[in-house]
DNA sequence: TTGTAGGCGTTATCAA
DNA sequence: TTGATAACGCCTACAA
């Protein structure tokens, strides 16, 4: 069990360096013993150990990514999508992808990271939910370990990222939340330390200021990014004595916990209570009400992330370090006025 | 960059040998070295080479899971909150957790298995989306690779496994909806060759004939285990002369698409139309109506899966090699009767 | 209790 | 165009 590259050699009655460089691709080796080599090894089922590779070539073949999970069990199928585009681009390349879950600001998470650029078990990171300033692209940048991220923090380090458009997203949405005749607009947001919350509360505030909507800080919350973080804030602002009559959440999964918080309150969404979310993940779709949200490519974000991260481990020059990705504005029934 | 072993047994003028006992924990080293290795080594930052250790130790310290997707790209919370579970209690035994994503049934999958068994990159797999002859159970048993199932295929191959027990299940969802008074019920369901298809179905099966309810050929579908391919199905057979006035659906994603087609076809849900689900997915809290589901705990699964497979990775002995989880019918609004 | 030395399977350097 | 051979960093018989 387990065939090495000696046994092709052997097998051969060649030396196992022109097996090794047959099987690489390198010129200096005769056609015919290249496809003599190749056809062998396959037949064989000869697959190089990764370990001894890895060792002499110093590198892993592996990108890493470490989930940055809000709650010990936590579900949220932003991730289903985000990973597979991860795993299919880097699949795609060659790369594995090595997946571990921390809870987000925990040692334990810390730890991770570090265990994994010290040993060498990854040759690079995909780094997502970035905080404003954050210790993991400071700690990433200072090991000179190759990582992008999605969206910036506000930290020195110059590492390549995707963002998405949040401000001008969110004003747009407003402002579609305005034209419908909403006027009482409250904001679900997340941890007060996240990018993409500060990102979207800042389009929240200049929305509502271009519509001449005062801001009410009373109809401002900071919720958790689930469903059940949705749903307890939400009650909380529709008990208010003078209740918002427009919600931005976000992100869908909060978004769809104040539905169910609207519909318990006796309200009626897309009818006397708009309710948007950010993300547009499938189940965007599939709601009652259907949800207007901003939908970003995530799929397709998460390869374009891993083909930067290949090219700064190849150290290979990136045309554009800083993509910007603008989301959709995608309104369904959940904004609707009757 | 990378402190070696070496450059920790020069700094305390020891050979390597003496460090790495140390740091393993063997009992032949005087406790005062122990101690000064150990500070040593932590305050310069040393880990262990995974590469170096694992070519040595001939593993790897990693256990692998190829999520079987549905699509090129697809998204379905089941899988976030699987592979927490999974990631969780990998990482609290040391271990790390490598993925791939691969449609299944696709040659890319076959690819996927067999270079990380023939690379030895991965010392065991979890599987599921079991197939009742699966080619994955057949492949990792005749390479005497570790590996776990979550369900079981009919093939000889003896692993250990987790079973949610789906059959007593469904019927005692059929008998729920029968006792409210729906009395024509349709089941759509998944890929035919799928375990949990087979199991829910027959189930489903069993649940009308106890209670006296024919079974109607032209209300069974199988579609996708995705939103879209339920409401294709959904949307399919409200069209019928005479159409059911139930649904029962493989999973909780199925089931969020016949919410959406009912209410399309102008149906009340949890009125005059029952639909129900499987999985319990955070979403069917949240929905409108709120989906009644049979709830399975799958972090715990994932946990449990890790579990038995460290255990056979270890050669140890397991206590029950076949668990049997029985999920709980969630009762909600969904399959209420007005 | 500590140190020496060989080898895990590759790739890369150099010589033939 | 091919073949010896020396690393890569770690673990572990065996010797001291």
């Amino acid at each position: 069990m387990g065939i090495t590259i000696r046994d092709v050699a052997k097998k051969l009655n060649l030396s196992i360096t022109t097996v090794s460089r047959a099987l690489d691709g390198y010129s200096d080796v005769a056609q015919e013993t290249r496809l003599r080599v190749i056809e062998t090894a396959q037949q064989m089922g000869y697959t190089p150990n990764r370990a001894a590779r890895q060792l002499r070539r110093q590198r892993s073949d592996t990108i890493g990514y470490i989930l940055p999970a809000n709650a010990p069990r936590f579900s949220d199928p932003f991730y289903s999508e985000f990973i597979s585009g991860l795993g299919d681009e880097a699949a795609e390349n060659s790369y594995d992808l090595l997946i571990a879950t921390a809870q987000s600001g925990q040692e334990a998470e810390q730890n991770a990271y570090q265990r994994w650029v010290h040993s060498r078990k990854v040759d690079g990171f995909v780094v997502n939910r970035i905080w404003q300033s954050d210790w993991r692209v400071r700690f990433l940048d200072s090991q000179h370990v190759p990582f992008v991220t999605l969206e910036r923090s506000s930290d020195p380090a110059d590492c390549p990222s995707v963002q998405v458009e949040s401000k001008k997203s969110v004003i747009a949405l407003v402002n579609h939340i305005r034209e419908k005749g909403y006027r009482r607009c409250a904001y679900i947001g997340g941890p007060a330390h996240l990018v993409i919350h500060a990102d979207r509360f800042e389009g929240f505030v200049q929305g509502l200021a271009s519509n001449q909507i005062p801001l009410d800080p009373a109809l401002v919350v900071n919720a958790d990014l689930t469903s059940a973080g949705g749903y307890a804030a939400a009650k909380r602002l529709l008990w208010l004595p003078d209740p918002p009559d427009a919600f931005v959440c976000i992100n869908d999964e909060t978004a769809f916990g104040v539905l169910h918080a609207a519909r318990e309150a006796g309200r009626i969404v897309g009818a006397d209570l708009a309710v948007a979310g950010f993300d547009g993940v499938q189940e965007s779709k599939y709601s009652q009400p259907t949800l207007t949200t901003l939908d970003q490519p995530l799929y397709d974000i998460a390869r374009q992330l891993v083909r930067m991260l290949l090219a700064v481990i190849d150290e290979q020059p990136i045309s554009e370090r800083h993509v910007i990705v603008q989301p959709v504005l995608q309104i369904r029934e959940s904004t609707e006025k009757r």
